[in-house]
RNA sequence: GUCCCCGUAGUUCAACGGAUAGAACGACUCCCUUCUAAGGAGUAGAUCGAGGUUCGAUUCCUCGCGGGGACACCA
């Protein structure tokens, strides 16, 4: 990566701890890479800024430029690879590539190919589980549901690019009281008991009833099995919408059911806690010294009447996941789970799991003219994700929530969104991606590789398009660093509007033969960075438009 | 009441403590005899308020104000 050769650079020069960034500006006037590593170590050295980045830079003036080796890579000098370096007050030190670095990068995107942006992992590679959707079989997945699984989803695929091994687990909870009230609910429906307010009472759940008055009367005595059979069907539409509809995949569905109750880690998991001694009883329940961990306050876990909690359960779920062989998890929750976290993470720390890491996506707000919709699963009143997919397509749902971060609170116009969907971004990135197909389509100059002299590459728009490509790999460790998959999606909105503009000013085919196979590489590489994309981010890469 | 998240153009969202706060949609001007105009060029338009920390704050801290969420021997 061509920002890690002046991170490099910075870090043998600079002998104090203080933290080297190197950053792309957005104006064009302060070069392509720049830091403010001078202006930070002022106050230390008590020296002007603008003297320390003096002496910074006066590092690499003084050698000479190497012969060209190829592709820029880790152990390259800055005088490779920078073709002008400026200190500006207060005391930013601005770095320009040269063209050669950048057409050497081209080369490297072409060689590549798919593989291009991979990071390499020094070391034994990282075994993680993440843990996504996991939504409660008791009906249809909801919006929230649905920005949570395409999170979780490009989240794995930027870990998987980034050399981790990587397990894709959808718990699924098809046991406890929510099924038993699962089952409730449905003998409720029929009057064959009275309903509670906190029973489940959608239309769905009306639906997977009709026609089946004799099966629900000879569950009648036996709620928690007529909810399992609920469960049942309504986890196999989950994965029909999640698999076919949305394309966002598991490895792993976890029973709670199969692998932790009756794998018996509820009971193994008891004898973890008890050995750690901060068990106890009271009240006749039996309890978890979670706040010695950070937690508000202890938890149950066998309630008075002898069941184990939800809380175990997960606890066990932990344990079975130690068990083949996961030290690090992650796991995607909604905003309701927020109130959650310690209590888990000081049972992942008891139970010795190394390292859990949860992120919460925020809430989605339904918009209809002008006013929100609440959504309840419970009183089924909600927009379900399915209804979302059928109305926009999978790639506009999945691209509108990746753009955004987890952090953020979305509101969402239905209505909007159908009305927009021709103007929506995915279709300027698709589009984009479309043109430069064509053109490659359409050349039939030849082009092999060798032909190319890429020395004509000289134009603005030529050097804009390599700088931006040549970005990628930066774009893929920063998502990955920080776990935002909208890093990725809004950097190919970048690369679309970046080629849109060379698409208007520059000409491929009908340009002289030279130039035209010059440009048609940068075209392969625009395509192929594209590709990388599309399959990080699991858009689709149409044919035509 | 306690805790957490959010507050940025008309709207939906970006922005490791950095330089002139970016896009998209919407509004207004232009540009199709040219590899797909689902495109390009341009104009107008924003950091909730008050303090603080510092060379420098949308970002960090405190206090307000607004919106959302969580606070079970439920899951």
């Amino acid at each position: 990566m061509i920002k890690s050769i002046i991170e490099n650079y910075l870090k043998k020069i600079i002998k104090e701890p203080v933290a080297i960034e190197v950053f792309a500006p957005e104006q064009e006037q302060f070069g392509h890479y720049s830091t403010s590593v001078a202006l930070k170590l002022a106050k230390e050295k008590k020296q002007s800024p603008m003297e320390i980045a003096n002496k910074i830079v006066s590092g690499v003036k003084g050698q000479p430029r190497r012969q060209r080796v190829g592709a820029p890579t880790e152990t390259s000098e800055m005088s490779d690879i920078v073709s002008k370096i400026e200190v500006v007050p207060p005391g930013f030190i601005n770095f320009w590539i040269s063209p050669e670095a950048l057409q050497d990068e081209l080369k490297e995107i072409l060689k590549k190919k798919e593989k291009y942006g991979r990071l390499n992992v020094k070391g034994k590679i990282s075994k993680v589980q993440l843990e996504y959707v996991s939504a409660n079989p008791t009906g249809p997945l909801t919006l929230a549901n649905g920005r949570g699984g395409f999170f979780g989803d490009v989240l794995s695929n930027i870990l998987e690019f980034s050399g981790c091994k990587i397990e894709r687990e959808y718990y699924v909870n098809d046991t406890g009281n929510q099924i038993f009230t699962l089952g409730r609910s449905i003998l409720a429906l029929r009057g064959l008991i009275d309903s509670e307010e906190k029973f489940y009472k959608g239309q769905y759940l009306k639906k997977w009833a009709e026609g089946k008055s004799a099966l629900i009367k000879r569950f009648a005595n036996n709620p928690l099995k007529l909810g399992q059979l609920a469960a049942k069907d309504f986890l196999a539409e989950i994965k029909k919408v999640l698999n076919k509809g949305a394309d966002i995949c598991f490895d792993r569905w976890t029973s709670e059911d199969k692998h932790i109750h009756k794998k018996s880690f509820i009971t193994k998991t008891m004898e973890v806690f008890n050995r750690t001694g901060l068990v106890y009883e009271k009240e006749g329940a039996v309890w978890l010294k979670t706040s010695k961990y950070g937690d508000d306050k202890d938890r149950v876990l066998i309630t008075s009447d002898g069941l184990p909690t939800y809380f175990l359960a997960d606890a066990g779920h932990f344990l079975e996941t130690k068990s083949r062989g996961f030290n690090s998890k992650i796991m995607i929750l909604g905003p309701d789970h927020y109130g959650y976290v310690k209590r888990i993470q000081a049972a992942a720390k008891i139970i010795g799991l190394e390292k859990l890491e949860i992120i919460i996506t925020q809430a989605v707000r339904l918009i209809k003219d002008n006013q929100e919709v609440k959504m309840s699963k419970r009183k089924g009143e909600f927009v379900a994700f399915e209804e979302l997919l059928k109305e926009v397509g999978k790639d506009i749902a999945r691209f509108f929530f990746l753009m955004h971060s987890p952090d953020s609170h979305m509101d969402f116009d239905l209505s909007l969104a159908k009305e927009q969907s021709m103007k929506n971004p995915v279709y300027y990135l698709q589009y984009a991606a479309v043109r430069a197909q064509s053109i490659l389509n359409k050349s039939n100059v030849k082009n092999k590789m060798s032909n190319a002299n890429l020395n004509l590459l000289n134009t603005p728009e030529d050097i804009n398009l390599m700088r931006l490509l040549a970005r990628f790999p930066e774009s893929v460790e920063e998502s990955r660093n920080k776990y935002s998959p909208q890093i990725l999606a809004r950097y190919s909105l970048d690369l679309a509007r970046e080629f849109h503009n060379f698409y208007e000013r520059e000409r491929i085919i009908g340009e002289a033969p030279e130039l035209a196979v010059a440009r048609l590489q940068l075209i392969k590489a625009v395509r192929i960075v594209f590709g990388n994309l599309f399959n990080l981010l699991d858009v689709s890469y149409p044919k035509k438009m």
